[in-house]
RNA sequence: CGGGACGUAGCGCAGCUUGGUAGCGCGCAGCGUUCGGGACGCUGAGGUCGCGGGUUCAAAUCCCGCCGUCCCGACCA
């Protein structure tokens, strides 16, 4: 490929509405350009990137048993119904209307696709197993997209189902693709991690993310500081500290405290540590108010609130729900509250006492407040989001929190939709049972993301080799001087006829802006053919990620740059 | 959905407070010079000032409504 017929105008500024490194980098070096919110063209040197991640994905599912195919974007909404997702997947899936008046929604995932298939396909036992995947583009319709590639309302997956005649067959099947997904990223040269995660909406037990490290990252990981602990956040537990030793109960008593609805302002006004003051949060599990009781420098974990209550939905009370029990947002405290409300106490809570609480009155604390003298707790369990700094539950070490974006997402699902789809196959004895199902996510163009976010300097994106749109330019830094031209052509015809991907930049623009777009686009390698070189026989070897240069002999410039891009990460 | 900001030439921005001929830089076109880290000079093209309504002799500028984009939050494979 020349440059001077390359669909790829570079920006010389920073586009307004990208903020994200990947985004802004992305749109400079000409890999995106935005149609509209969450929306993107993706130009030539784009696409490029896309297919070899594309290509990597195909190789590893087909070198493990998968197959591909292509399902429907465009979806009937019947089946949507029968697993409940219509509605549960609510907003966030495209839905329009055909000129019949039917409903069809545009996909956001495909198992209401895939089962059904397969369930015609393959009626029997003896059919199975069989693993399933496709490329294609999903849509959801993001509350509020952004950062560009990572979080678009149309995004390039990778998406694989696999079915079997039982849990063993599928966590068989299941860890074929774990090992797999492995080997996808570590071949992107990504910096990834795997943890087991919360399962979210998608549903089913076990599941699996893969997350690359990167500060713009909107899902947490924890990490041990020496090395022996990873978890999702949602899921991560900690070593409980020694329990304090507890002051002789204090006298309880009410104080006021005009207008301090927050911990901070109650702490502040009481001078007491937020660490003393005992939160208790409100929430409605599927029918049931469960008061939840932390310390005050804690977060309650949604999540952990959920998985206890699940499959009923937990959401925080709103201001009715407050109302309906008599409560005062902002002054509530444990002490007195009916049995009609579960309380659930964080294990922390039981280690300390003389808590400053609300006193189920407007603009009153009570403080000295101690378990069971004042308040019941029916339950301790794990509930507080982990931070910064806790113990390790393994070996006590200083947890860290760290920052990552999700790659891939794998889920046993068991039978939660082959059932309602009555997708089932025939055993032995000509029984019907549902498959076992599992699934698979890659998100492609989101690996693009990824990688912009994790490879990339003040000069431009530095990509791993394996995902560069190009792994080598040659960037003629002369115009007139035709021995240089002659040898540039030559050097790139060479590389060429090796198998490797080159581009020439033959453009009339000048060395200077030719330097700062190999920068930008990040080839892995740029060799640098110009007048003062080629007139003393040798030319420029530049390596993009670490920023090494050496000068090769013109005769030796093929073999120099492939021993460069060889080099390379 | 709640909070905030922005919308003026392909891109980045000024002008708006205090209404009166629409500007700058980059990019683009032509000519010349230059030629290894975003070159220089001269000439030139390019804008319903997001859309609609209102106030006014006069609106990019003031008022109302709408649309769009981004950021924070809530939510989320």
């Amino acid at each position: 490929m020349r440059l001077s017929h390359l669909f790829a105008r570079t920006l010389r500024e920073d586009p307004a509405e990208a903020d994200a490194a990947s985004h802004r980098l992305l749109m400079r070096a000409a890999f995106i350009r935005q149609v509209m919110a969450g929306v993107y063209t993706t130009l030539p040197l784009g696409l490029r990137t896309v297919r070899k991640i594309e290509a990597i994905v195909r190789e590893e599912m087909d070198a493990c048993g998968a197959q591909e195919l292509r399902m429907p974007i465009l979806l009937p909404s019947d089946p949507w119904k029968a697993t409940g997702r219509w509605e549960a997947y609510g907003d966030e899936m495209f839905k329009l209307t055909d000129r019949h008046g039917r409903e069809v929604g545009l996909g956001p995932t495909q198992e209401e696709v895939v089962a059904p298939l397969v369930a015609g396909e393959l009626p029997s036992y003896r059919d199975l197993p069989v693993n399933l995947y496709q490329i294609e583009w999903k849509y959801r319709d993001e509350r509020r997209p952004r950062y560009g590639l990572l979080r678009g309302r149309e995004f390039l997956m990778k998406d694989a189902y696999s079915f079997d005649v039982d849990e063993d067959a599928m966590r068989r099947s299941y860890d074929v693709m774990l090992q797999a997904y492995h080997r996808v990223f570590a071949r992107c040269g990504l910096d990834y991690l795997v943890v087991e995660a919360d399962p979210g909406s998608i549903g089913g037990d076990v599941n699996h993310e893969f997350m690359a490290p990167a500060e713009i990252g909107e899902d947490l990981y924890v990490t041990c500081e020496n090395g022996d602990y990873l978890a999702d956040l949602e899921a991560a537990s900690q070593h409980l500290p020694e329990a304090a030793s507890v002051d002789e109960p204090a006298k309880s008593e009410d104080v006021a405290t005009p207008g301090a609805t927050s911990v901070a302002a109650v702490a502040r006004l009481l001078e007491v540590p937020e660490s003393q003051i005992l939160k208790t949060m409100l929430f409605d599990a599927g029918g049931q108010a469960v008061a939840v009781l932390v310390p005050g420098d804690r977060e309650v974990n949604e999540k952990k609130l959920a998985r206890l209550y699940s499959p009923s939905q937990v959401r925080a009370f709103d201001e009715d729900a407050f109302e309906a029990h008599g409560l005062v947002r902002g002054f509530v405290g444990p002490q007195g509250l009916g049995q009609e409300i579960a309380i659930l106490a964080d294990r922390l809570v039981s280690g300390a006492g003389n808590w400053v609480a609300g006193a189920n009155r407007p603009d009153h604390h009570t403080v000295g407040v101690n378990v069971t003298r004042d308040f019941r707790v029916d339950r301790y369990e794990d509930l507080v989001q982990i931070s910064e700094g806790d113990r390790c539950p393994n070996d006590g070490g200083a947890l860290r929190i760290g920052s990552s974006i999700v790659v891939g997402h794998i889920y046993q699902l068991g039978t939660l939709y082959s059932e309602p789809l009555k997708a089932t196959f025939a055993d032995e004895d000509g029984i019907e049972h549902p498959y076992q199902m599992a699934c698979y996510g890659i998100g492609i163009s989101r690996i693009v993301a990824a990688a912009a976010e994790q490879f990339h300097d003040d000069d431009g994106l530095t990509w791993p080799k394996a995902l560069a749109p190009f792994e080598v330019c040659v960037v003629l830094a002369t115009r007139d001087h035709e021995p240089s031209v002659a040898q540039a052509e030559a050097i790139y015809e060479g590389l060429s006829e090796r198998g490797v991907e080159v581009v020439l930049d033959d453009r009339a623009e000048s060395a200077g802006v030719k330097f700062k777009d190999a920068d930008l686009i990040g080839y892995p390698v740029q060799v640098v053919v110009g007048k003062r070189g080629i007139e003393a026989g040798t030319i420029d070897v530049k390596a993009r990620r670490s920023g090494e240069r050496t000068t090769a002999p013109l005769a030796a410039a093929v073999d120099a740059a492939s021993r460069a891009l060889q080099a390379a990460p």
